[in-house]
DNA sequence: CAACCATCGGCAAACGTTTGCCCCACCCGC
DNA sequence: GCGGGTGGGGCAAACGTTTGCCGATGGTTG
């Protein structure tokens, strides 16, 4: 492990100043084609690679992006990670994944280590509230996914759009009474969904019965089956994959058919839901494209010759049919 | 967005000279203690905060450690983010993700382009051959995971002795000609295994056909189910649980019941094993201390007071019976 | 009282890069 | 022959921190 060479090492090897070493090697025309060819070509024999941190510390930037996630081990979070990541990597950028672990106090700390190490950061479903993430937003780059925020840019998933699709299938199967599962108060594609149902309700003539708010994860799904058994519905949409995993679960541990005597919707198509039985009928979110999103326009917010101006994208959904819906249950009706 | 302060800021708010400033936050008794107080009290009041470049620049060090494995959205890495991520905050580290994509060039390139960037590295699962891997391994620190390199730290689940355990597990339950469908020939984990099970095979009376070699993703259980079934076997142990997703995927499609007519056993437990019909019968490995046992062998590298010498930690893995095993079926023997 | 030492603060170099500014040489047009 | 322009190169400062070295002060010991 010798030393790595650096530009002096480059300039004093092809007989020039460090000053035209890097202008030869970052600026093409600035100096003469003959000098930089031989400039570049002792680099190249020296196998000289520009120290980031000499050039962070000069240019104030580091050439590197920060993904936070409340959760790494969410599956939801594969396609934004695996994303982001192909569009960093594109760029040039290093990408640094952060765990939040579901806690704001955790999403705090690894923002404020953060913003002097990073240029900027896709926020993934963060915890923090309105006030405290509009106060980050000023702080440094940021582009938020399914979380708007005033005066910056952000990707949104239209889950909204799917689920009014996603109750229109019910309905064509015949379910007349169905119960929508929620996710936390906090959740703005939970507030969304629900008007969005309630529109969708009652133009298609279904009934629609708002359970929850319940924790999107598996282990809640019991409470939420139980809530919907007791809800006295043939169909239930559940917040998210995971909550439909953990309904699934308690269906079946309570003999409740699915479908046959209940028909369960997922939101995401994580990883996870053609593997249940039956498979997950879910509205499939595009994370991957979303992250890709993210990406994009925070690159292009930290490239200084853009435009700028705050752009929200806004990515559709489209609903998966797989084992888990069904027609609805013949009831005895007087 | 204004400038951060800096060093030179708190000194001249607390009137000493930068070195002192410096000396007060970071060296103990090194100043006296009034003097440390004003500068401390200075810091706080201006909000200071070091700044990771300069330091890196001065120190040499960037006190980021990167992560490299080769799908981030193979579920097999979740417990590995999540405890080296645990462990390299604890010490406050910064952690770098990088997706390999299974591929031997964007590994390198990674590695590449890291090696000024981060203090040392982890490696899952790395795709490199033995020779590069070494070379790499001069190059800057690195711990390895399931992967033994010369005078190299590394940690090592023991999946081998695990798939004995589970050989046992279905020698238990009746089962006398068992499959064990195989992953890719460069996987140390597999080879490990053979031998273990022709070992094994003898110990317990029983005949293990071996199958493969297969990639390890569910795409690829199809083939594998077919080699299986046509192997006369009651039982299977695939490579991984990704493999034996898609064999119970096409054994249902063949009409195959599990465990009824064939059993079936994974390998890591992860996300998913309990979500499939029957739940998959697997080895667990304990993945998240596996990440964090790596990350704190590279920190302990890291750390110039420590002793050094290489150290390989092994972990032990059990056995998780779900409903992918059961009896084996009785045959017509003449 | 001298010699020594411990304590504590400051100066300045170092880390590697970028870039504003200046200078020199050369060329062109008049 | 001279003024102005331009292409090409170097000097040095700047980014923020750490740290080796030195010096001043004051106290202890012989």
């Amino acid at each position: 492990m010798t030393r790595p060479p650096t530009l002096r090492d480059v300039a004093a090897a092809s007989g020039v100043a460090i000053s035209t070493a890097s202008r030869a090697l970052t600026k093409p025309g600035r100096v003469n084609e003959r000098t930089a060819t031989r400039v570049r070509e002792a680099a190249r024999q020296l196998g000289y690679a520009p120290s980031p941190t000499g050039r962070a510390l000069s240019s104030g930037r580091t050439r590197m992006v920060a993904l936070l996630v409340p959760d790494v081990t969410n599956p939801y979070f594969f396609g934004i990670v695996r994303g982001t990541a192909a569009r960093l990597r594109a760029d040039g950028y290093v990408h640094v994944l952060v765990d939040a672990e579901e806690s704001v106090e955790a999403e705090e700390r690894a923002l404020r280590a953060l913003r002097p190490t990073v240029d900027g950061a896709v926020l993934a479903a963060s915890r923090l509230d309105d006030d405290r993430l509009t106060a980050w937003s000023h702080e440094f780059p940021m582009v938020t996914v399914n979380r708007p925020v005033p005066d910056q840019s952000g990707v949104l998933v239209d889950t909204a759009g799917g689920t009014g699709q996603a109750l229109a299938h019910l309905a064509s199967l015949g379910h007349r009474r169905v119960a929508y599962a929620g996710g936390p108060r906090a959740s703005w594609s939970d507030r969304r969904r629900r008007a969005v149902l309630r529109t969708a309700a009652k133009r298609l003539g279904v009934e629609v019965v708002f359970l929850g708010p319940f924790v999107p994860r598996r282990e809640d799904g019991a409470a939420a089956a139980d809530a919907v058994l007791h809800a006295d519905v043939t169909a239930v949409l559940a917040f998210d994959d995971l909550l439909a995993f953990g309904i699934l679960d308690r269906l079946a541990e309570r003999g409740v058919d699915v479908p046959g005597a209940m028909s369960v919707v997922g939101c995401d198509d994580v990883f996870g839901a053609d593997l249940v039985r039956p498979g997950l009928t879910t509205i499939a979110a595009p994370l991957e494209r979303a992250g890709h999103a993210a990406a994009d326009l925070l690159l292009a917010r930290l490239d200084p010759t853009h435009p700028g101006g705050t752009v929200t994208v806004e990515l559709p959904t489209h609903l998966v049919v797989r084992g888990s819906t069904g027609t609805a249950p013949l009831r005895l009706v007087r």
